[in-house]
This record gives structure tokens, C-alpha cells and sequence, in this order.
RNA sequence: GAGCCCGUAGCUCAGUCGGUUAGAGCGCCAGGUUGUGGCCCUGGAGGUCGUGGGUUCGAUUCCCAUCGGGCUCCCCA
């Protein structure tokens, strides 16, 4: 090959023509399913402040310690965005959306950023969508946000997953639990893993996630924070499970679904597929009503998710699922000898302008060749135009699939394909 | 951040126990049919055998490094 000179970076990759128009399909599924949701969308820059992400997730999250990607020029430090919850927060605060009124209900989409070791369904920039629904704490907020995620997977026909559903608690209650943990733990700390030790002080429910075998015995035996919830994060909790109950949404219930970010309160919960292999996560989400607050706003609850898109479309192709049609054109000019080349480039646009897909061969080349590359294109029709239909002002108009033909002049030609 | 495996044409892969011009299928271009695609036949283009170094008379083949890819762990979308 020639060896090409310049190329991605490492677990950045290309959407090329024969894949974007399943992208093009998936995010069109998206769009129309937020607007069917009512959710708004929002767009924020790709760098953000380091301090916004850093506050926002968390400075002990895995994100942050090893994964941004984070450049200074001249007085100010950039972050290629890691997700979009805390940049959408610091949107919501900056312009003051909550004088909207009501409960701010936002979607996006777009690519992410991590510097992690790619592999299957892991890149260094990939795309995520997802909803944000800031301003409330009912649980209604909790469900929709779900309903919406999985409405998106039925829509496309994923069924396949499970949803993993836990209630990490409010302030209050998770300060008694993690206490209880801790003090279950402690005895014997130096058994646990070395990432669980280092956890231990600052974010001990985390290593309830850890999947170290030496962690996973007493796992198993620790407390389970549903005993330690108070009265209304338990009241929450069960409004937010009988509300998927009435939905038909199945999930599991997983006291030890923590999840990665630093935000999470009450409601967590996670998708996660067979068809993905090791990177199984589809999606996942929960409540943070800290966050607003936590990067300078008044004290706001919120609740969200983000999904991966190149997942969601790794478990399309394992199930077969083709998102988009196969590629088409309505017309393909088919034209012999440099008279008709002009008349084809001139009469392309009559045909464009009545709503029909046009193209032509640009070069001049054999009739063969041009017929083989509307059949490559997947015209529908070739228009064939040479000296006689010139002449004639009658143009000879084939159906590719059918092998048909017949003489037309243009107007009803335009008329027929209208 | 750690471990294992892999890197030959645009794509999917043979092959060389180290030795003249490195192969196949698909794809691409052209001809068979000087005005007709999809099937078929024929021909052509396209590879410094990922890159750099080492061993050797000689390396695509053996060794090392590096880059890239795959899988697993950690973690996450």
C-alpha cells in the first residue's frame, strides 16, 4: 500500500461514508425521540475548564486521575470534555436556564473524550447521548429519564440488556452507611485490594464495585446500604421502582451498583448488554442533586443518564439490526459523447429541482462503465442520452431493476419520477 | 497502569523449515459486446510482507525495539 503519512491518533477513528449513514439514522432516532419526550437539546463547547471537571466529577474518580486529556495555553487550562453531565450543569448555571421556569428537560449528543487504552468499545473520542432533567427531585424525573433510555433501545430493537437499579442514598443516610462500612471493613483493610485501600477514607462505597477477588468475600458480607436509607430516600426509591413496574420496564435490583462518578445520589443505574463483550456498559446513569451546588449554583436537584453510541451500534451489528437503507440515487445520466455530457450537467438540476436524486459520470468514459457505476450507486433509473435521443428530444429512460425501457421526453420524464 | 495474542495488496487471508520476478478470493480499471449494469470469461493496476535496528553471504521469514490492532484486568459509554 502506499503507506499512508499521516493518520488518526491512537483510539481516534473516522466515520466513513459507508458507516455514517447508520449514525446519520441513530441520531435521527434520537432527535425525534426527544422531541417525542419533550426533552430540549443542548450543544456546549468540546474543551471546558479543568476545574469544572475536575469539581464536577470528582478528583478521585478514574476520569479524572488518569483519563482527561488537559492542555494550558497562556492563563487558562482546557479539558477535552470526559461526559457532558457537569459541562450541561455548568450551562444550566452559567445562563441561568432555571428562570425558564419549570424543570429544565435537555438532551445532547456528541463526541467525548478519555485517554484510556482503546479496545473493543472503548476509543479515546467516542460519542455519547443522553439526557439531562434539572430542577426536580420527584421521582417522575428519575422514571422518565429510564423510560427515555429505554424507549431509544426498544425503538431500535435491543432487547437483550439488563438495567441495574440501586438507590445510593442522600447525604444523610449514605453518611451512616458509609460509616457502618467502614467499620465492617476495617478489621480487615490490609486484606483488601490495593485500589479498595487506597478507596477506603475518601469513597468507600466505591469498592463495593470493585471486582478484585480478594475484595469480593467480604463484598458479599457488608452491609447493604437499603438498610441505612432514611425515610424518604427509601420512599423515593420505592416510587421510583413501582413507577417502572407500572411502565413494564424490567430491572434488577443491585445494592452494589456505585458507579464511577463522585455526583451520584439516590437513584443509580446501569444498561449493560451480552452482545458487547468485556466493555458491557450501554448506558448508565442516576440522580445528582449536589452537582448544581457543587459548581457554584443555587442547590438544584437533577437526575440523568449518557449512553454510548458506537456500543449501541457494536450490539446493532452483533444483532443484526441495520439502522439505515442502502444507499440509492433516483437518476443516474448515462451520457455518450460530449454533447450529451453537457446536456446531462445542465438537465441534473431540472431533475433536483423537481425533488429527484441525480447524479451523472463526470469523465466521459465507455457506456459500460457508466451503466456498471449506476449499478454500483444503486440507481433506480439511468437516463441514457447520445446522438439520437439528442435529435430525437426523446430520452431513453431504464428501470435498473426491472431491465425496462422506454422513450420519454424530459417534462415527462420529470413528471413520471415527481 | 498490567498481562496475553496479532501485524503480507483497498478488504479477508494463504505462503516462505532464511535463497531467483511474494500469491488467492473479493474489490478497482479495461476488454470480450465501437449504445446498455447486475452473471460469465480475459487482461491490467495495486505490496519497499507495519516501522527501525540486529544476526546472516542473503531477512517478508530468526532476534530486539517501536508503532498500530485484538482480547483480558482495572474502570467506564
Amino acid at each position: 500500500m502506499a503507506k499512508a503519512k499521516f493518520t488518526t491518533h491512537l483510539g481516534m477513528v473516522d466515520i466513513l461514508p459507508d458507516e455514517s449513514p447508520k449514525w446519520r439514522a441513530l441520531e435521527n432516532i434520537i432527535h425525534q425521540e426527544a422531541a417525542l419526550f419533550n426533552f430540549e437539546e443542548i450543544r456546549t463547547p468540546i474543551m471546558e475548564q479543568t476545574e469544572l471537571i475536575v469539581r464536577g466529577i470528582g478528583q478521585l474518580t478514574d476520569i479524572v486521575s488518569k483519563e482527561i486529556f488537559a492542555f494550558t495555553k497562556g492563563d487558562s487550562n482546557y479539558v477535552l470534555r470526559p461526559e457532558l453531565t457537569a459541562p450541561v450543569v455548568r450551562a444550566f448555571v452559567e445562563h441561568h436556564l432555571d428562570q425558564r421556569g419549570g424543570s429544565q428537560k435537555l438532551y445532547y449528543m456528541g463526541p467525548m473524550f478519555r485517554a484510556e487504552r482503546p479496545q473493543k468499545g472503548r476509543q479515546r473520542q467516542f460519542h455519547q447521548f443522553g439526557v439531562e432533567v434539572i430542577g426536580t427531585d420527584a421521582p417522575a424525573a428519575d422514571v422518565e429519564v429510564i423510560a427515555f433510555m429505554m424507549r431509544i433501545y426498544q425503538r431500535i430493537g435491543i432487547k437483550n440488556f439488563e438495567l441495574k437499579l440501586n438507590s445510593v442514598g442522600d447525604p444523610e443516610s449514605r453518611e451512616g452507611y458509609k460509616q457502618a462500612l467502614k467499620d465492617f471493613l476495617a478489621p480487615n483493610l490490609d486484606k483488601l485490594s490495593e485500589v479498595s485501600q487506597k478507596r477506603f477514607e475518601k469513597n468507600p462505597m466505591r469498592i463495593l464495585d470493585s471486582k478484585e477477588p480478594e475484595d469480593q468475600e467480604f463484598i458479599k458480607q457488608a452491609p447493604v446500604i437499603q438498610d441505612y436509607l432514611n425515610e424518604e430516600s427509601t420512599q423515593h426509591f420505592k416510587k421510583v421502582c413501582e413507577a417502572l413496574d407500572a411502565l413494564g420496564i424490567n430491572y434488577t435490583i443491585d445494592p452494589y451498583l456505585v458507579r464511577g462518578m463522585d455526583y451520584y445520589t439516590r437513584t443509580a443505574f446501569e444498561l449493560t448488554s451480552p452482545d458487547l463483550g468485556s466493555q458491557d456498559a450501554l448506558a448508565g446513569g442516576g440522580r445528582y442533586d449536589l452537582l448544581v451546588e457543587e459548581i457554584g449554583g443555587q442547590p438544584t436537584p437533577a437526575v440523568g443518564f449518557a449512553a454510548g453510541m458506537e456500543r449501541l451500534l457494536i450490539a446493532c451489528d452483533e444483532l443484526d439490526i441495520k439502522l439505515a437503507d442502502d444507499k440509492k440515487v433516483d437518476v443516474y445520466i448515462v451520457s455518450l459523447g460530449e454533447k450529451a455530457r453537457d446536456w446531462a450537467l445542465t438537465h441534473l438540476s431540472a431533475l433536483r429541482e423537481a425533488g429527484i436524486s441525480a447524479t451523472m459520470d463526470y469523465q466521459g468514459r465507455s457506456m459500460k462503465a457508466q451503466m456498471k457505476d449506476a449499478n454500483r450507486e444503486n440507481a433506480h433509473y439511468t437516463l441514457i442520452v447520445g446522438e439520437n435521443e439528442l435529435e430525437a428530444g426523446e430520452f431513453t429512460l431504464r428501470n435498473m431493476k426491472e431491465s425496462d425501457e422506454q422513450s420519454l421526453s424530459f417534462a415527462n420524464i420529470i413528471e413520471k419520477l415527481s
